[in-house]
DNA sequence: ATTATCTATAGATCTATAGATAATGC
DNA sequence: ATTATCTATAGATCTATAGATAATGC
């Protein structure tokens, strides 16, 4: 009972984030209890509510720590890579968030949509400057750079979330490694297809 | 009380499944209640699980009716249509079908992929036939035709379940036709690209 | 003193079954 | 006679709150 010895209650709430991050993206929302992801923390269901106000609370802080996590990952892009590189890069990126990707393809799904905030204070800014980023680094128009990111959008989050087994039989491989290959050179093609320039091109500009 | 005069047990049942597509579509297996489909289809929910067993099994049987209808879809596509237009009736057919579309996609995300029935019963011979079929249509690989089939489902899959005015954020643009076209377009041209064909380039043979 | 955590539980909800009854069709 | 449907409800869950208590930090 009472406060544990020795752990910060930041500590306690990190350690909740990540375990309901992981819940979420396996169970979705109704189906992950408090109870699991208490459990999981290392802390009774109480504990929950009361740093998170209620599951809600809980699920918004998810959902927007992987927004923030997206948010920091643009910037880094930037350099000398081909694109066909960038791509392998946005993918390896994703591949280590799987479960916050994952989080939030569910609840797209399952509200139908991005929600109102989501959608203007997260999506829209996200995919301006990706869209400005890209087409100025490109030499390519704002909009034809939008219409890629969408589309790559679309397919990284689908791909990502796919159990391996899945790809491999989508795509008709053995192994994992070789469905990662297909799935991100097809990316590459469709990408650069898109924009009108070749998977080997690097960007004019490092900004 | 008692049985409905007039009413086939029959139509009550596939009352039910039109009911219980568009609810799962909505909430989600966990969150559509038995009361709520019952509701929608005029009847009690206890007459439910007295129809398929239990609610798992009103899923499983809703899940299979959207996989059937995709099956019989495939063969009505041959014909001279050019790649772009066949790529229009796909995208017809799908928003059409928009609720069994996302129950399909959620039960995808939901369970962390296809379960091994639906993988191996649906997914695989689908994937099969679609590729075998455009591959011989077009003249290119097997191949290369799954490579595309695969890329175009996931992108079907989620513009047809994204709501309208999303697809409109995406592409930047303001009305929910203009949305459809830039969609329809940009799989037309991604799927051209994927095949090494034109968009314009129309079957050798109608098989 | 205040904060973070636990235990216990009230209240809400939902599924599936048991038992009653009305329509159907041999 | 049999089948389809309804009413009522037992049993299972799950969330969020109330109240107790142990650690923290001024």
């Amino acid at each position: 009972m009472g406060r544990i010895k020795g752990r910060k209650p930041e500590e306690t709430r990190e350690a909740v984030l990540v375990a309901a991050t992981a819940t979420f993206a396996e169970r979705g929302f109704s189906n992950a209890t408090l109870g699991m992801i208490a459990g999981r923390a290392g802390v009774t269901a109480a504990t929950l509510p009361y740093h998170f106000g209620d599951k809600q609370g809980l699920y918004d802080a998810v959902v927007d720590a992987v927004y923030r996590d997206l948010v920091a990952f643009g910037p880094t892009l930037g350099g000398t890579k081909s694109f066909a590189q960038v791509v392998d890069a946005v993918y390896a990126w994703a591949e280590e968030r799987r479960d916050g990707i994952r989080v939030i393809l569910r609840s797209i799904i399952e509200t139908g949509g991005l929600d109102t905030r989501v959608r203007e204070l997260r999506m829209g800014p996200v995919l301006d400057g990706m869209s400005r980023l890209i087409g100025s680094h490109y030499g390519v128009a704002v909009e034809k750079a939008r219409e890629m990111v969408v589309t790559l959008t679309h397919l990284v989050m689908r791909f990502v979330t796919n159990r391996p087994e899945d790809n491999c039989v989508a795509f008709g491989v053995k192994t994992a490694e070789q469905a990662r290959a297909c799935i991100v050179d097809v990316m590459a093609r469709v990408g650069a297809d898109l924009l009108g320039i070749s998977p080997d091109a690097r960007g004019a500009k490092a900004d």
